[in-house]
RNA sequence: GGCGGCAUAGCCAAGUGGUAAGGCGGCGGUCUGCAAAACCGCUAUUCCUCGGUUCGAAUCCGGGUGCCGCCUCCA
């Protein structure tokens, strides 16, 4: 089955294409200005369950994902804080590394910083200014929007329209408000790099048209990111890169839409945000995946407790199942395809479809499991955990694995079952409630009693 | 003001021409000493509203209404 996409440029669905077997894709990771909310882990999570899929599906997938750690922003937090700006990028870098491998999201190919790779950036800001798109105003470089025809073709805005809600001021060096800095001339006491037009540090667009094409080429398979960077981001990497290169940039353009907060956008620049430490903090990674993946990539959501709860409810029942299942089969397997699953993925990342068909699983696997039919079963967890493993799902054997912690819960058990056939049912009870509120669930099933972690 | 998107049960959410997936919650039942987990049944004759196209529309077209995003740093 093809794999399609949404892409933003053309406005519709298309199929993956790559020329070789390897599906070349960018996508926009943060500047590093300020701590990773659960806003960005909504992109990081979708892009890992493609990434996977497209693996599965046998493809081979070189993921480049910037960091961009040098920028006003960077700057002005850093000096706000009276902190070192490489020590404030450096330190929401590593935050952003430890709640993305905590969420069991697999680490890119490339993780390129802007800062070291300011030769590539000078190198296609010179090709820029040499073609006759941008100029340099005393050691500003601007990018000339009104040069390339094409400006607005991403985003689907004409020059003139957008020159009614600019703003005037400010950008006093420009020609035309619209143009957009390729690169900013240090002022005292600023970072800056040698470049031919003085002492600077790259504006915020240029840095990932210079590496996503170092790393992927040019006309790489898909440029990715959120949805508030369609404009002006992602309508300004276009424009550079072909006009000072008159190669095609990105062949589609995918875009996750915002993750609500107060039915507002969140947003690190107003502090409207959860981050994701807290959230990470108080929920298994496999719930947040879970709240990520039940709604469809290009639709907005709201984050919310309720949300999240849902998510949690859910998931244990996936867990619930995924524990039975396996003290009834010790011997698990992965399935090698499950096509109605695939398909689901296929049609443009419909993760809300598959987990329909996972909870379809799990009903079907807790009938087996009452019946006894192994047959079923097998089968039936099989497919389960692929299509888990595909969507970056990693279920946590929460019990402590030490032998010892088994014999004692195993010596807890018993003593149970011996309680309740001795009618000491008060006694029973007061182990049951005791256990609870250490977060062990004590059930009493046919097969006798069990202990599970919550 | 310009551009774009969305409106499906109490809540979340799939479904782009053939007669409403799935999850959470609730109610009733089975099992249980009681629970928990699980299973079974019920919980949208209907998809914001009005009109149109069609044998047939939640799905296509047009007019309303409401919400969100972008147009300024943002995933």
């Amino acid at each position: 089955m093809q794999v399609e996409i949404y892409d933003t440029l053309s406005r519709q669905r298309k199929p993956l294409e790559p020329a070789d077997n390897t599906v070349r894709i960018y996508h926009c990771g943060m500047t590093v200005q300020a701590r990773p909310h659960v806003g960005h882990l909504r992109g990081y999570i979708v892009m890992d369950a493609f990434r996977r899929f497209l693996r599965f599906k046998g493809y081979d997938v070189t993921l480049v994902q910037n960091i961009t750690d040098i920028d006003d922003k960077v700057i002005e937090k850093s000096r706000a804080e009276g902190i070192d700006w490489r020590m404030l990028a450096e330190r929401n870098t590593k935050e952003l590394l430890d709640v993305t491998s905590a969420l069991n999201v697999e680490p890119p190919t490339v993780m390129p910083r802007a800062t070291q790779h300011i030769e590539e950036i000078v190198d296609l800001v010179s090709r820029i200014v040499d073609r006759g798109h941008a100029y340099e105003v005393s050691g500003d470089v601007y990018f000339d929007v009104r040069s390339y025809p094409k400006y607005g073709k991403l985003s689907g805005k004409n020059i003139d329209d957008l020159m009614e809600g600019v703003r005037k001021d400010l950008a006093d060096n420009k020609r035309d408000p619209l143009d957009f800095a390729l690169w900013k001339a240090a002022k005292e006491g600023e970072p800056y790099w040698f470049s031919p037009w003085g002492k600077g540090r790259p504006g915020w667009h240029i840095e990932c048209s210079a590496m996503s094409t170092l790393y992927l080429g040019s006309g790489f398979d898909i440029h990715a990111g959120g949805e508030d960077l369609v404009f002006p981001h992602h309508e300004n990497e276009i424009a550079q890169y072909e006009a000072g290169t008159g190669k095609p940039f990105a062949k589609a353009w995918m875009h996750v839409e915002m993750l609500n907060l107060q039915g507002e956008k969140m947003s690190k620049s107003t502090g409207h945000v959860v981050t994701a430490r807290d959230v990470l903090d108080l929920y298994d990674p496999n719930v947040l995946r879970l709240f990520t993946l039940r709604v469809h990539y290009r639709a907005q959501t709201e984050y919310t407790m309720e949300g999240i709860q849902e998510a949690r409810s859910a998931w244990e029942r996936i867990e619930n199942f995924l524990e039975a299942a396996r003290s009834a089969l010790p011997d698990q397997s992965v399935a090698s395809s499950y096509p109605e699953f695939e398909q689901a993925l296929a049609d443009d990342l419909n993760t809300p479809k598959a987990l329909g068909l996972v909870f379809d699983l799990v009903r079907e696997g807790n009938e087996a499991l009452a019946a006894g039919n192994t047959g079923i079963l097998t089968d039936v967890s099989a497919r389960l955990n692929l299509a888990l493993g595909i969507l970056g799902f990693k279920p946590s054997d929460k019990r402590g694995s030490s032998e010892e912690l088994d014999k004692v819960l195993a010596i807890v058990a018993d003593f149970r079952a011996e309680l309740r056939s001795a009618k000491a049912f008060d006694w029973a009870d007061k182990l049951r409630e005791n256990l609870q509120k250490s977060g062990l669930i004590i059930e009493d099933t046919k097969e006798g009693t069990r202990i599970r972690f919550k």
